[in-house]
DNA sequence: AACTATTTATAAGA
DNA sequence: TTCTTATAAATAGTT
């Protein structure tokens, strides 16, 4: 970057903190309107500050854009009703093996590699822990969207107990 | 940029603007990651490319800065919110990132345990997996037993969940 | 998926 | 804060 070399790790001047907040949070915008003109994506940011102040960016805007990602497949109408959200679901889980059983074999064969491995299984992992947010968004959304006092619900490790008791 | 100048307007050729959109994406992504660490911020971004397909990233998560900027009550009833559920989804959302950052961080510091903590993420990754096939059979589960018109889903290690509002 | 020439972003300093 | 400048980082086109 500038003159030095800089480590990415917290900076502890808080002046300089803020000098770098705002310099970076322009070009990070920057690079944002810029993909989203070169590629015709779509492009939301949202930045909190240390104080939470926000800071967006929405290309086309922020909320059209969290709409689109927050609902995606998951509507409470035919969330999980939907045959074809259970077969997405056993796609990604296949893609998920598969991937975990390229990683292994491959990580068996050239120790040189490993790294790089290492990396993809990274973003592998960055990816799930998106996919466990939505899951938890999911589950909110459904809890908002309907009265709970009709419901019984559960999400269990096992299967569920005491529904049934509802009506008792 | 590269060797020649270009301008920002929308990339005619597909496969260049995939090749583009694949690398400023991550150049994007990174940067964001940079601006969180550097100086505190919370930073979510959602992509959505030309085919809609999603992609995020979030420092803490996406969903944790959507919550605070839409400063939305996702809860009908304040039952939610009491729940040891939601909080384990959250807790187990928070330890997922920190084990994340950890791994970032640690990765930078000893290119020599790179390995080591490859080894972990695979771990990490095969134990998502089996929670990822956890919930997939738990709403298998509910499909089966429930008619989803008549039902909520509730994603709980135990029943815990708005019985109590049940006669409200 | 690499390479590299070049542009772009930016850390310090003024 | 804004501008400057040296230098690190990103990346467009190529292979």
């Amino acid at each position: 970057m500038g003159r030095p070399k800089i480590e990415i790790a917290r900076i502890k001047d808080s002046a300089a903190r803020q000098v770098t907040f705002s310099k970076r949070r322009t070009g990070l915008f920057k690079k944002a309107s810029e993909l989203a003109v070169l590629c015709g994506a779509q492009v939301a940011i949202v930045v909190l500050s240390p104080g939470n102040k926000p800071y967006s960016f929405g290309h086309p805007s922020v909320d059209a854009i969290a709409s689109k990602y927050f609902q995606k497949e998951f509507n409470p109408s035919d969330v999980l009703e939907n045959s074809s959200t259970m077969e997405d679901l056993n796609q990604q889980l296949d893609d998920l093996q598969a991937q975990i059983n390229v990683t292994e074999n491959e990580a068996k064969v050239h120790d040189e590699i490993l790294n790089k491995y290492k990396a993809e299984n990274f973003t592998q992992l960055k990816e799930l822990k998106d996919r466990f947010v939505e899951f938890k968004d999911i589950v909110k959304s459904r809890i908002c969207d309907f009265d709970i006092s009709q419901s019984m619900i559960l999400l269990a490790k096992e299967p569920v107990i005491g529904i049934k008791n509802q009506a008792a």
